[in-house]
DNA sequence: TTGTATGCGTTATCAA
DNA sequence: TTGATAACGCATACAA
C-alpha cells in the first residue's frame, strides 16, 4: 500500500492522539512536551514518513528559506562555478538555491528577478547584463531583499564580490608592453552584454595609452565564430600589424592558438597571446597558456558568505574585490625583432586551400 | 516613502474597493468580471507594484510550480551544461528549477533529495551516485513525484536521458583495435561514485576481450593528481607497455597529453589517447584530440521535456539514449611498429630534475 | 457579476 | 504541559 501523498503534521497529531500545536512543539524542540507525548509524536510521524512542508513554513513564517541565483548562463564555466561556489557555502545552512539564467539577454534578466522575487527569495545573487538598470532589481530592493552581485563592480545598495577587471587588464598591457610589445589587439565575445570585457578592455586601453603604445584594436567576435578558427584567422590575417592579442577569457586564447597556427604563425614567436579566467587546461597545453587568474568560485562563495550575513538581519558590506594573479605561460614572449612580414610565414606556410578559404571569408 | 514590503492581493481588493474573489478573477483572468471593476483592479495593483505570492499559491494549489535538480557538481561542465539545458527547456514554461549538489558524495546525494521534497518540487531531475540505493529517492517516487533521471543508465520507475556509455566506450575500444592497439588503458577519476566511468570502462574492457586484446589496465587517478602532470607521467612511465590511453573525460586526455609531453613521448607516436564528452576545447589544440562527442545539453532539455510531460499528467516514458559520434583526432593513430623502448625517449629526452622527481613520485 | 467563507500546512498566541 | 484558534496569501465553492 502506497503511503499518503501528502501526510501533514494533523495527520500525525491525528495518530499520536494530541494536538497540531503539541505535535509542533515535539517535532521542532519548541515549547515544553512531556517525555510520553514526545515518544507517540516521534513515533507517529516515523511511521507516517512525516516531513515538514516547507511551503507551509514559509507562509507562516515570511521565510522561504530560499536563495536566487540569476546568471547569464550555465554553460560558462566561470558562472557555473561560481555558482557551486554558492552553493558550497549554502550547505549546512537550512537555504536552498532558486536558480535562472538569462542567456546574456537583458529583458530575459528582469523577468527572471521578477520571478525569483515572486518566489520570495530572502536574497538574491545575481550577474546580469545591467544590474543598475533592472527594474525588477530595484523593486527588489525596495522590497528589503537583499542582494548581492557577482561579477560585477560595486553599485551602491549592493554588495559586490568582483575581481578588478580594470586593474588586471592594465596588468597584461605593463607585460606586453615590458616584453616590448607596441601594437596590440584586444579580442571579446560580448562586449555589449558584458561589463566585465568592458571593463577589461578600458583597462588594457588606458595603460597602453599610459606606456605611449598605441592604442589596441579592439577585435570583437560573434557568438558563432568563437567556434570557427577559420574565420578567426582571417581576422587576424586583417590584423598584421598586431604581436599581442589579449583575450577576454582563455577560450578565446586558445581559439587565437589555433588560428595563428592555422596562419602558420607560431605562438609567441610570431604572436603573444594572454587570456582571462584562468582555466586549469591552460596549464596543460602544449604551449601554456599565460593569463589572468582568478577565483569564480571563491567569488560565489564570498558573495554567499555576505547574502547569509545580510539574511541573518547584519549588514550588506563591500568586502574589496578579489586577487587575480598573472599566471606566465609561454603564449608570451618579445616580438621579433623585425617587420613580421619577413619570415614568418616561412616558418610553416598555411596550405593553399586554407588561404582560399581565408580570403573568401575574411 | 519605500512600498510596503509585502502587498497582497488584499491590499489591492482594498484599494480597489472590492472583495478579494474578484480581485483574485481579474487578475487571473478567471471567472466573470465587469470592465468596471477589471478597471480599478489592474489599476490598484498596478500602483501598489503587486505580484502573486508563489507560496500562497503553492500552498493552496498544492503545486510549488518547482522543479528540483541535483547534479554531482556544477564546477563539471559536463553537470554544468546539463543543468542549462534543463533551465533551457523550462524557459517559458511556469516552472522555476531549484538547484542542489552533492560534491560526488552518497549521504550528501540523499540528504539534498529529501529537502527538495519538503520543498514540494512538482518533478524532480537528478544525477546521483547511486539513484537506485537512495532511500529519498524512493520515497519521493512513492509519493508520486515524478523524475527523471539524466546520465545514468535506465532504472524501472524513472525516466532516464542518457547516452550509451558501454556502446561508446566499445566504439573506443574497436578504433583502437583497427588502428593495430592491443595494450591499452583505461584511465578514469572517480570509479566508485561514478557509474558513467563504470560503464566506460566495463565497454571498453569487454570489446577488449571480444577482439582478443589483453585486459586494459585500469587506472584510477585521486581528484588531486588529476592536477599533476608529473604524477600522472610518473604512472604512465610504470605502465610502459601500454600504446593508447582511454580517458573517462576530456580533461583527463588532455592530461594524459601533457604528461606524455613531460616522458618526452610524442602523442600519437609514442602513445595514442582517446576522451570522453567532446569539449569544444579539444578542437582547437596543437593536436586535436580524439574523443567520444556527447550533447549534455540535450540530454538535460530530453530530461525537462520527459518531465514536463509527467507533471502535465502525462506518463514518464522512456527515449531512446541520446546519440554519440567518435570525433577523430590527431591524438589516435597506429603506435609503432617496433618495440616502444627504442627510440622514443630519443625524441624528446625529459630533464633529469623531472625523471628524478618521477622516480621519486612514482 | 460580486463577496464571504473555507482550506491549504505551519507556527504562535493564549487560555485552560 | 496541552490544545483550540488565528494568521500567513491565495483560489474557489457557494451564496447573494
Amino acid at each position: 500500500m502506497p503511503p499518503k501523498a501528502k501526510v501533514t503534521i494533523k495527520d500525525v497529531a491525528l495518530k499520536a492522539g494530541c494536538g497540531i500545536a503539541t505535535a509542533s512543539r515535539v517535532l521542532n524542540n519548541s515549547g515544553p512536551t512531556s517525555a510520553e507525548v514526545r515518544e507517540r509524536v516521534n513515533r507517529a510521524a516515523l511511521d507516517l514518513g512525516f516531513s515538514f512542508s516547507a511551503i507551509g513554513r514559509a507562509l507562516q513564517s515570511s521565510k522561504s528559506m530560499t536563495v536566487g541565483c540569476l546568471v547569464p548562463s550555465l554553460a560558462n564555466p566561470v558562472f557555473a562555478e561560481a555558482v557551486q561556489g554558492v552553493q558550497n557555502e549554502l550547505v549546512g545552512t537550512n537555504y536552498q538555491l532558486l536558480i535562472s539564467s538569462s542567456n546574456y539577454d537583458d529583458k530575459a534578466d528582469d523577468a527572471a528577478i521578477s520571478t525569483l522575487v515572486s518566489k520570495e527569495v530572502d536574497g538574491l545573487i545575481v550577474t546580469m547584463v545591467a544590474p543598475e538598470r533592472s527594474p525588477a532589481l530595484k523593486l527588489a530592493h525596495q522590497r528589503g531583499i537583499p542582494a548581492s552581485l557577482m561579477f560585477h563592480d560595486p553599485i551602491k545598495g549592493f554588495a559586490t564580490s568582483y575581481v578588478d577587471n580594470f586593474e588586471a587588464a592594465r596588468d597584461v598591457a605593463q607585460r606586453f608592453s615590458e616584453c616590448g610589445h607596441r601594437r596590440t589587439g584586444f579580442l571579446a565575445l560580448r562586449l555589449a552584454t558584458s561589463d566585465r570585457s568592458r571593463n577589461r578592455y578600458a583597462g588594457f586601453h588606458a595603460e597602453c595609452r599610459a606606456r605611449g603604445m598605441p592604442d589596441p584594436a579592439l577585435i570583437e567576435l560573434s557568438e558563432t565564430d568563437a567556434n570557427r578558427p577559420e574565420k578567426l584567422a582571417a581576422i587576424l590575417a586583417a590584423h598584421p600589424d598586431l604581436t599581442a592579442i589579449f583575450a577576454s577569457n582563455d577560450f578565446l586564447a586558445i581559439a587565437v592558438q589555433k588560428a595563428a597556427r592555422l596562419l602558420g604563425w607560431i605562438v609567441p614567436r610570431d604572436l603573444s597571446v594572454v587570456g582571462f579566467d584562468g582555466i586549469e587546461i591552460g596549464k596543460l597545453l602544449d604551449v601554456p597558456l599565460a593569463t589572468i587568474e582568478t577565483m569564480p568560485e571563491k567569488m560565489g562563495r564570498q558573495a554567499a558568505k555576505s547574502l547569509l550575513t545580510a539574511m541573518q538581519g547584519g549588514v550588506l558590506e563591500q568586502l574589496p574585490p578579489l586577487p587575480f594573479r598573472f599566471r606566465a605561460g609561454a603564449t608570451l614572449a618579445a616580438p621579433r625583432a623585425k617587420s613580421r612580414d619577413d619570415g614568418r610565414v616561412a616558418a610553416q606556410p598555411p596550405s593553399v586551400p586554407l588561404i582560399k578559404t581565408i580570403l573568401k571569408q575574411g
